[in-house]
DNA sequence: CCTACAATAGACCGACCAGTCTACTACAAA
DNA sequence: TTTGTAGTAGACTGGTCGGTCTATTGTAGG
């Protein structure tokens, strides 16, 4: 049995609030509130709000980002059907469809703000960027991909799926973002 | 000969600050800074931070966006082409390639943080697949483009874009962007 | 039981935030 | 010339920001 510690508290918190508000629009006050932590045990853990958001990226947001993106490839699978399921699975997530991915949500807005937190976010990326490739490498042998160039195609999945996922909460929509998908998928049927 | 008045002053500068780094990320007091204008002036001119961002949306924002997304339709001119045009103009703006669309970065931080802000960037959102529909269904008629449903391919192309153009600065580059925008055009050519 | 250290707790700090206030200036209308 | 008003000017306010400080508590090792 483990117990949820401060640090989890802390961290959770800091993933809700900078999700939701962003680096700049969110406190600490708010997230010690949220946390129910005093604020001697947050800078007992990390020495500043920007070292707890590394820790958070590295901790919190990198996993589910992973988990919401996860791509598995086995031996019977087929690369375009993967990329079908996974974008199935996000309109299923209503917290991805409403807020958009975390990931990008951080990385558009520390560009200009902070370099160290960019650099991390956008190493995230182009791992993602990676393991698409391979998805689509294997659609392409198995010729239910069109063979084009894997890692640009990667990308602009990718960014492709962000701009569909960043419409704001109040008007996006499942459909929406299946309709706007729908137009990537055929574009990369064979 | 029209003189440049404080509130000019004014609103250029928060569109500057804004796009830069974010609404939460701007303060007042950097703002009246840059415009080289005093305090008691800005609250002369706009009731609050929040007024003024919105004089700032409706003056600066939504000309600006316009004009960078612009689309003219000649008695001869092209669906595709037009399109075409329109991503090399793009990519040959250094502050759109490197910073994004400022439309779509401040719709998606205002997305949590204020619905009257997110609804005048989405009404200008809706405008611009309004726009883009009306040049795809010339290319459709054309058989420049795709019979594809051409407001689901409107928004497609708008949210595609935008998430091309949501690289942080420091690893955007006017290839990546045209590499990127190149799949979009592969997918709607007929 | 004692010691030592990790963690909790929150009062407190200076800096900065958006916003207010009063005084002053420029200028147009009467 | 007088008067009214739009605009300029910046000192000031209350509240919130990230961060520091000291005191206390919980707990594991001796």
């Amino acid at each position: 049995m483990s117990k949820i510690t401060s640090r989890d508290k802390l961290l959770d918190a800091t993933f809700r609030e900078v999700y939701m508000y962003g680096y700049a629009g969110s406190s600490t006050a708010n997230i010690l509130k949220i946390a129910a932590v005093p604020k001697g045990s947050m800078y007992h853990h990390f020495a500043s709000k920007k070292e707890m958001v590394v820790a958070m990226i590295k901790e919190r947001l990198v996993p589910k980002v992973r988990e919401d993106f996860l791509i598995e490839i086995n031996d019977d699978s087929r690369g375009l059907e993967i990329i079908e399921y996974l974008f199935k699975k996000i309109s299923n997530n209503r917290m991805l469809v409403k807020h958009g991915c975390p990931l990008h949500k951080l990385m558009f807005e520390m560009g200009s703000l902070d370099d160290e937190i960019t650099e991390l976010c956008y190493a995230e990326y182009l791992y993602m960027c990676d393991n698409f490739s391979k998805v689509i490498e294997l659609g392409i042998r198995q010729k239910t991909i069109k063979d084009i160039d894997s890692s640009s195609l990667a990308q602009h999945i990718i960014t492709a799926s962000w701009g569909a996922l960043s419409i704001p909460p109040k008007y996006a929509s499942k459909e929406q973002f299946l309709k706007d998908t729908n137009n990537i998928l055929e574009f990369i049927k064979v």
